[in-house]
DNA sequence: TCTATAGATTGACAATTGTCAGTTCAATCG
DNA sequence: CGATTGAACTGACAATTGTCAATCTATAGA
């Protein structure tokens, strides 16, 4: 629809009178907001970002030790940063043996996704 | 199509081996990267996605003094957010008197969206 | 059992971030 | 002009973050 709701004092207020009314946010979009902005920030940083990118990429599970050699970093920066995602849940992992897998949980984007469009 | 393409190794390298090929990650994706990653931390805070928010349902310009009693903040700090999300390209402003009206700039949330879908 | 390997954890460090109190600046009103 | 107002800026502070070297754990191979 996208009616012009600007907010805009309408003049000059009386000295010691409020600008407006409080408006009050409700609790469900505070809490729908903090767990966007915790995705968000989980993708805030470049490494991490390049993390989910390679790992949608690859339909599979990839291995860490293909991650690392990716990046320019050591290996327990980047497995800092899975960790990071992973408690964003936006990543999963396995382990087989030696080796950790890693994966894109594709709902933990969605929310953000839908609200970004 | 999703053709599982697992990034795993076959077998346990001698000692001194490389575990893999450095896969070279083109300048492009990189930029690509940082750029929405930049995007990504402007989002990662609370306060802030939730300015982008308000932002964006109220389709015109929004008062900076209708945004600041939205939250348990002071103006300073508010101010300070605005001016992060306006370093980020997601919002610009504009000076009318003494007021200062803030808007989404949606272009600037496309690449972001594109990539999460 | 002994050694080598993949990956996670710890500790340390500089850099960055979120917040506020205090201040500054520009514009309006009387 | 002088006083007031909206908003940005400054300085300070604790908290958080990104990074690495060193260490630890668990597994696999000999």
């Amino acid at each position: 629809m996208a009616i012009d709701m600007q907010l805009v004092p309408k003049t000059k207020r009386p000295a010691g009178e409020r600008c407006c009314e409080p408006v009050v946010y409700p609790d469900v979009e505070r809490d729908h907001a903090l767990r966007m902005a915790a995705i968000a920030k989980a993708l805030g940083d470049p490494v991490r970002l390049q993390l989910v990118d390679v790992l949608r990429k690859h339909a599979g599970k990839v291995c860490v030790c293909e991650l690392v050699p990716l990046f320019d970093l050591s290996q327990p920066t980047v497995s800092h940063h899975l960790k990071v995602l992973r408690q964003a849940g936006i990543v999963g992992s396995e382990r087989e043996g030696l080796w950790a897998y890693y994966y894109v949980i594709p709902e933990a984007l969605k929310e953000l996704s839908a609200w970004l469009s």
